[in-house]
DNA sequence: CTCAAAAAGAGTTGCACACCTCATTTTGCT
DNA sequence: AGCAAAATGAGGTGTGCAACTCTTTTTGAG
C-alpha cells in the first residue's frame, strides 16, 4: 500500500535517478519516459512521503503575507493570528514574513507585490479590487507564484484561491437576522460600511438590501454611509441617521468603528432597543452582545483564515490537494450564547 | 533557530545516544542526568522535528474511533468523515480504525473499550456517562492511551479532551432564537430529546429551558419528550404536541428524526407560521431550511470533529501542544443565508 | 558511419530522528 | 580493593526523498 519512488522506479522501468528527474520536474528527460514514469506513478497510486519529502529538501517554504496599514481592529487581529501562525509554521519548514502596505492604494499595492524577490514561494494579500492590482496578481501568478487573496477577492485575476467569507451571503444574514429580529414592526434601517472602494464592503451591502428588500417590505433600507472604519466617523454618521430618522428599528454596520455605533446608541438612549448587527468578534464586540447592545456578530474567524493561508500556499506549492471542507471560511454568527 | 538533537547533546555535555535515551523515555538514565538533557532542551528551545520523527519510526499510529450503531443520519455523516479522514491519513503514517458498537449500552460500550489491542496509540469515542464506560476510560487513559470523547462528554474521566459543541450553550442558543424569533408573543414551547441518557441532550435541555424561563417569560416550555431520534416517534411526539396544545409557536428537537418534525406541521398546516429550530445540517434540514419549514439549524461541523480528532490524537502521541482555537468545535447557527 | 548532444543509469550525501548493539566508564556496595 | 550493576559513549542502520555528480548508453542529424 506505501509506494516509495523505488516502487515507481522498477514499475516504469527505470533508473531512480530518472524518476527524480520526472517528479522534481527537472530537465532532460524523453517525454516518452516521462509518460512512463507518469503512468507508474498512476498506476501505483504513488504519492510522495510529506515527511519524507520536507526532511530532504533543506529549504524551507518563503511565504509573504501583505496585510493593510492602519489601525483597522480586525486587521490587527488577523496580523496576530498570522504572526502566531508564523512560530508554529518556523518547525514545519515554512516561513511567513508579514508586511504592511497602504491597502486602499491600488498603486501602490500593486507596486509593492510586483517589488517582491524573485525565489518567493507563495503570495497570500488583502487585496484591492484594482487594474494595477489585478495585472500584478497575475504576473506572479504566471510567473508560478501561488497567490492568495485574503479577505476582499479579486475574482477576475488568476489568484489560486479566496480566502474568507462570502460577503454576499453575509450581507444577506444580516438582513435576515434584522428583519426576523425586529418582527413585524415597520421602520427604517441603517447601513454603514467602511469603504466601497473594498469590494467585501459592496458585495455585503448587495446582499444586505437584496433580502431586505426582498423579503421584509416592512422595513426601509436607508442610502448606505461610508465611514472608513473610524470611530468617530462612524459615531458621527449614526448621530445623525437617528437624529434624521427617529423611527430607524435596526442598524448594520458592514465595517470597523463598532464602538462608534455603541457610543451613539447609548447617547441617544436606544441601546436596548435598536437592533443592532454587527462585524467581528473582538473583545468591545463581545462585551456589548453580553449587554445587550449588539444583538448579534457575524464574524470571520481570524485564527482559521491565518491558517488556512498557510496551508493552502503549501499544498499548492507541493502539488497536493486541498480539502475545501477545511478551508471554507465560514460565516460564524455569534449570539451571546454561543460565543467561542 | 532551528535545534537538532545533536545541539541539545552538546549543550548537555552528554552523548547523541543519551538524549535519545531520554527524549524517548527508554530507561537506564540517572535522574541527574535526565535532568542536565532537560534543561538543555528548555535552554535551546528544543522541539523535535515532526517530519524527520515521523520519518524515522517507520511504525504507524494506530488510532481507534469508536461510533454508535444505528442509522441515525448525524452519526452517519460522522462515520463518513471519519472514512474520508482516514484515507488522508494513512500517508500521514496514521491509521484510523472505524468501530461501530451500541452505544447507548454502557456495559457493551466499557466491554468493547476493554477488549481494545494493547498496542493502540489513541481512542476516540462517543462515550454514554455510564460507571462502567468511566471506569474504562480511566482504565485505557492510565495505561497512557490518549483518549478523547466525542460528541458526549464524560467529563469527571480522565479522557485527554473533549471533541464536541458545547451542549448547554447549544441549548440555550436554541432557546434564544427561539425567542427572539417569536417576538412578544405569547406561547407555549416544545422541546424534543433523543435520549436523555445521553448526557448531550440532558444538556442541552438545561441550558434551553434555564435561558427560555429566565428570559422569555411570555414562553412556556412544556415538558420535555424522548423520541429516541426515530422519524416516525417524533413524528407522534409532535403530533399529540400540537393537539393538545394548539397555542404552541415554536420547537425545538435536540435530538435526531427532524424529518418527523416536518411531516407533523405539515399535515397540522403549520409549517409556515411555527418557529423550528432543528439540529444538524444535513441534505434534508438544509432543504427545509431554504424552504422555511426550519427556521434554524443548529449544526457542528462533523467534518471538522473528524479532522480535529486525528489531530489531537496525533498531537497527544507526541507529546506536542494542541492549538485551542483550532479545535475548538463551533456551535454553528446556520440560516438560510450562511449555509456553507 | 560519425560524433556530439540528449537521455538514462548509478551512486553519493544529507536531512533529523528512532532504534539498535556493543563497548567502555562510572557507581555503589561489600 | 574488587566486582557486579548501572550509566554512558560510540557508532551503525534505516526512513523516503532532494539534489547533485559522474559515467554510460542511446539517439538523431549530417
Amino acid at each position: 500500500m506505501k509506494m516509495t519512488l523505488e516502487d515507481v522506479a522498477r514499475e516504469a522501468g527505470v533508473s531512480l535517478a530518472t524518476v527524480d528527474r520526472v517528479v522534481n520536474g527537472r530537465m532532460g528527460v524523453h517525454a516518452r519516459t516521462i509518460q512512463r514514469v507518469n503512468a507508474a506513478i498512476k498506476q501505483l497510486g504513488f504519492l510522495p512521503d510529506p515527511h519524507a519529502s520536507r526532511l530532504a529538501r533543506g529549504r524551507d517554504y518563503d511565504f509573504r503575507i501583505i496585510l493593510p496599514t492602519g489601525e483597522n481592529e480586525f486587521m490587527q487581529a488577523l496580523a496576530a493570528e498570522f504572526r502566531a501562525t508564523r512560530e508554529r509554521q518556523l518547525q514545519e519548514r515554512v516561513r511567513l514574513t508579514i508586511q504592511h502596505v497602504d491597502t486602499f492604494d491600488g498603486e501602490a499595492l500593486a507596486a509593492a507585490l510586483e517589488k517582491l524577490p524573485k525565489g518567493i514561494d507563495g503570495v497570500a494579500v488583502v487585496a484591492l479590487d484594482h487594474p494595477a492590482v489585478t495585472e500584478a496578481i497575475n504576473t506572479l501568478a504566471d510567473s508560478g507564484v501561488g497567490v492568495l487573496t485574503l479577505v476582499s477577492d479579486v475574482p477576475n485575476s488568476r489568484r489560486a484561491h479566496y480566502v474568507g467569507i462570502d460577503n454576499f451571503a453575509a450581507g444577506r444574514t444580516a438582513a435576515s437576522i434584522i428583519g426576523r429580529f425586529v418582527g413585524p414592526r415597520k421602520g427604517k434601517v441603517g447601513m454603514i460600511a467602511g469603504s466601497l472602494a473594498l469590494r467585501d464592503h459592496i458585495e455585503r451591502q448587495f446582499g444586505f438590501e437584496q433580502v431586505l428588500s426582498r423579503e421584509y417590505p416592512n422595513l426601509e433600507v436607508l442610502p448606505v454611509r461610508e465611514a472608513r472604519d473610524e470611530n468617530a466617523r462612524v459615531e458621527a454618521i449614526c448621530r445623525s441617521l437617528i437624529e434624521d430618522h427617529p423611527d430607524t428599528v435596526a442598524i448594520y454596520n458592514a465595517g470597523g468603528g463598532q464602538a462608534g455605533v455603541i457610543a451613539a446608541l447609548e447617547s441617544a438612549n436606544r441601546a436596548s432597543d435598536m437592533i443592532f448587527v454587527a462585524h467581528e468578534l473582538t473583545s468591545s464586540t463581545r462585551r456589548h452582545l453580553v449587554r445587550g447592545t449588539i444583538d448579534a456578530i457575524l464574524n470571520q474567524d481570524v485564527g482559521h483564515m491565518a491558517r488556512s493561508t498557510a496551508r493552502i500556499l503549501t499544498a499548492l506549492k507541493e502539488g497536493r490537494p486541498i480539502i475545501s471542507g477545511q478551508e471554507h471560511i465560514r460565516i460564524d454568527i455569534f449570539l451571546r450564547d454561543n460565543m467561542p
